[in-house]
DNA sequence: AGCACA
């Protein structure tokens, strides 16, 4: 049985109260709005504003009831909804009988922002976008990211208050570009609150922390650390460096697993530069190349422990290989080298369990050009042959769009239903979507330009997203 | 679009 009382709370007739809730506010709405709206029906002696979860309610107080009540009234029979910047407001008696301003750390300005990433893919949003992004408004100190309930969230130290205020003005309640996101990463909305912290404690350089201040700070094997405080400590097992290059084993592997789905999984965080192919211990392994290490380690944490195939299938188990440059002496059904589609193909009969797999692209189409025209001056490469230099071919676009829904999902909810044997589509050999790795942007983009991310109204990139 | 999140 539902309770009635739970319901009673939102019953159209509230009795009435000085104070007036407001809801479907827009997210910049600023107590001088609230007071504007409320003023011609008398004396607003409170507001408070960015209420809630979503930020989007607000209070009125009158100082008088019959106020509160004359402006209720007034928008019960009028024809023009309240509005602020255009955007209609719900209006109604609050429950309460005044506004309590409960100032909180979030509320209370200081050097440290406390960063939300909000998007599905936001854990794969890299410490050196936050930083680029931050950048913008000053010298970033130090930042360290974590996983919360609320999400993935980042500390960004400014060294002031000031600094981080205009930070948090510019960029709260608004979308990283897209230009700053790999490709094939959705829109990562900020949400941004005033820390209680002062000064966070950074004791390595890794994926997860920095101190820019300190450059040479130990970087760290696999320390993390968040707000001052150690959330993992370290265990013999983890101390791994990092490397571009993965080490990939596949676990409970029910199901093929070709050089193309792993292609296909792993180019989803990245161009890909090199896949070799391995048995091991009876199972499978490989080694995926990527340009740099940033990007491996992205893909290592998004797809560690996840499966290839619903039901456990193809559990992926990833490392850090001590290789940085695969030696692919020949393209075949086990290895390849993206970097140079020039390798002959060795049509070996590509056969798992006995049964032949089909291919998706006819190998000596895709080929052709290495068997007919050897080119060994790669600046002689015709543009569509070039690797991720090249324009995207509409598959290369569309089809890691496809896949990166499924990624992220907790192991065994990933992906496409695949029955057994079923090779899904491929992405042709040498055509990578173009994808600006994390951390690898133009020198340029570093830091120096203030201008470049800071004022809102020249950056339709940030908050286009949120305005409707 | 529905009551303050520390």
């Amino acid at each position: 049985m539902a309770s009635v009382s739970s319901q009673q709370q939102f019953r159209y007739t509230q009795p009435p109260s000085k104070v007036l809730h407001l809801r479907n506010l827009p997210w910049e709405c600023t107590e001088e709005e609230l007071i504007e709206l409320g003023k011609p029906f008398g004396n607003v002696v409170n507001t408070k504003c960015n209420v809630g979860s979503n930020r989007n309610q607000a209070f009125i107080e009158f100082g008088d009831l019959n106020q509160a009540i004359a402006m209720i009234s007034y928008y019960a029979s009028s024809s023009e909804p309240a509005q602020v910047r255009g955007k209609t407001v719900y209006l109604q008696y609050s429950n309460r009988q005044e506004i309590v301003h409960n100032k909180t750390a979030a509320d209370v300005a200081g050097n440290v922002l406390l960063v939300t990433i909000e998007g599905e893919d936001a854990r794969l949003v890299s410490i050196d976008v936050l930083h680029l992004v931050f950048s913008a408004f000053g010298f970033v100190h130090k930042i360290t990211t974590f996983e919360k309930t609320a999400g993935f969230q980042a500390l960004v130290q400014f060294s002031d208050a000031e600094t981080a205020t205009s930070a948090k003005d510019a960029l709260d309640g608004r979308s990283i570009p897209r230009y700053l996101l790999p490709e094939n990463v959705g829109p990562c909305n900020l949400k941004i609150t005033y820390s209680g912290h002062s000064d966070l404690t950074v004791k390595f350089q890794s994926h997860r922390s920095r101190d820019y201040t300190n450059p040479y700070l130990p970087v760290a094997q696999s320390a993390i650390e968040g707000g001052g405080q150690v959330m993992v400590g370290l265990d013999g097992k983890k101390l791994e460096t990092e490397s571009n290059v993965l080490l990939a084993s596949i676990e409970n592997m029910q199901y093929a697993v070709t050089l193309d789905v792993l292609h296909m999984v792993f180019s989803a965080f990245g161009p890909i530069q090199k896949i070799a192919m391995f048995d091991k211990n009876g199972g499978l392994q490989a080694l995926i190349q990527y340009p740099d290490t940033q990007t491996a380690v992205v893909a290592k944490e998004a797809l560690e422990g996840h499966c290839i195939y619903d039901g456990g299938f193809c559990k992926l188990h990833l490392s850090y290989s001590r290789h940085t440059d695969l030696s692919i002496k020949v393209n075949n059904d086990r290895s390849r080298d993206y970097t140079i589609p020039l390798i002959p193909v060795v049509n070996t009969q590509p056969s798992i369990l006995g049964q032949p797999v089909p291919m998706m692209g006819p190998p000596d189409q895709q080929y052709n050009v290495s068997q007919y025209t050897p080119i060994s001056d790669p600046a002689m490469i015709p543009q569509s042959q070039a690797g991720w230099g090249a324009a995207p071919p509409a598959v290369a676009q569309s089809m890691p769009l496809q896949m990166h829904n499924n990624i992220y999902m907790p192991p065994g909810n990933v992906p496409p239903q695949m029955p057994p044997g079923n090779v899904p589509p491929q992405m042709p050999p040498g055509n990578v979507p173009p994808q600006m790795p994390p951390g690898n942007m133009p020198p340029g983009m570093q830091f120096s330009n203030p201008g470049m991310l800071q004022p809102a109204a020249t950056m339709p990139a940030y908050g286009s997203d949120r305005i409707q």
